[in-house]
DNA sequence: ATATAATATTGTACTCATTTCAATTTCGAA
DNA sequence: TTCGAAATTGAAATGAGTACAATATTATAT
């Protein structure tokens, strides 16, 4: 279902993000696909809609909605940045075959941080890599670069 | 101190690497710098000794080392990878104003991985960021530009 | 409603890490 | 010593992300 575009510029004007047209989209397209897209994700999924759309946009707009605790960075992929709507902390998996990423709950706090007595930490990742169930069951089937 | 170049090739031969000149010098400079090198790092370390020197070697080089085990790949900076010689598990913290990155001792096994039960795991990492008590002490006197 | 100033969008050009490719050099075994 | 395999090198390509300047849009004050 699809929110309405008053309501998604709502989020984004409480947010203190101007709620632009395109801007509004991607929100919306966040909300409806959830996942961990990319940057070109989203510029595939709303350009046919929005034909003028530049993927600098997109980038700008995903800075914006970062700086504004909307959305946050998920670092997983050296290739390129993933964006993840869920705030609350948990751990990310990544399917070394098909590049789908998954969350997964997991309590970071209770870490024994013994050797970081000093430091300021400002953020906090646990990443894990491997298979995932569907590419363990089908292993021709799937693959990074088909998923592209 | 130096370890002694036959020593450093005996270790490569043992990993079925073929101790080239230049990888002896790679390996040597792991082994004496320690740390979280980049390939830049280790091209400006050696390029003055070797002349010739390619960072498309170093880029190989890296790559038959991380593929026998002999080092480790740090994906906690987007930037660019960072190599580690540290074979143990342990966390990466990476200072934000500095880039340094530091190994800290962090137990991943015990996590409560409920949710990949059906999953393959073959790497975990635990990646942190913030302040180190370096650039906490002296604010402007350090940051990532001044550092390269 | 309109003018004006501030902000967003867009295309182009650029940076920078890494990879690809082909040519040359070096190494190791016969 | 020779020959084939593997390594090194430079040049060129790739691809994500950024910088910049021009244009378009929006918000606010009039």
């Amino acid at each position: 279902m699809e929110a309405s575009a008053a309501f998604l510029a709502d989020q984004l004007k409480m947010k203190g993000i101007r709620p632009s047209y395109q801007r509004v989209k991607v929100l919306d397209y966040l909300n409806r696909e959830g996942g961990h897209p990319t940057v070109e994700d989203i510029y595939r999924a709303l350009s046919p809609d929005i034909p003028s759309l530049s993927k600098v946009t997109i980038y700008n707009t995903l800075r914006a909605f970062v700086a504004a605790g909307l959305v946050r960075v998920v670092e997983i992929d050296e290739g390129q940045m993933h964006y993840d709507t869920t705030l609350e902390d948990h751990g990310h998996f990544m399917c070394e075959a098909c590049g789908t990423i998954y969350n997964f709950p997991v309590n970071i706090d209770p870490f024994p941080i013994e050797g970081l007595k000093q430091f300021v930490i400002t953020q906090k990742s646990v990443h894990f890599k491997g298979l995932c169930p569907n590419c363990l069951d089908n292993p021709s089937t799937t693959n990074k670069e088909k998923n592209k």
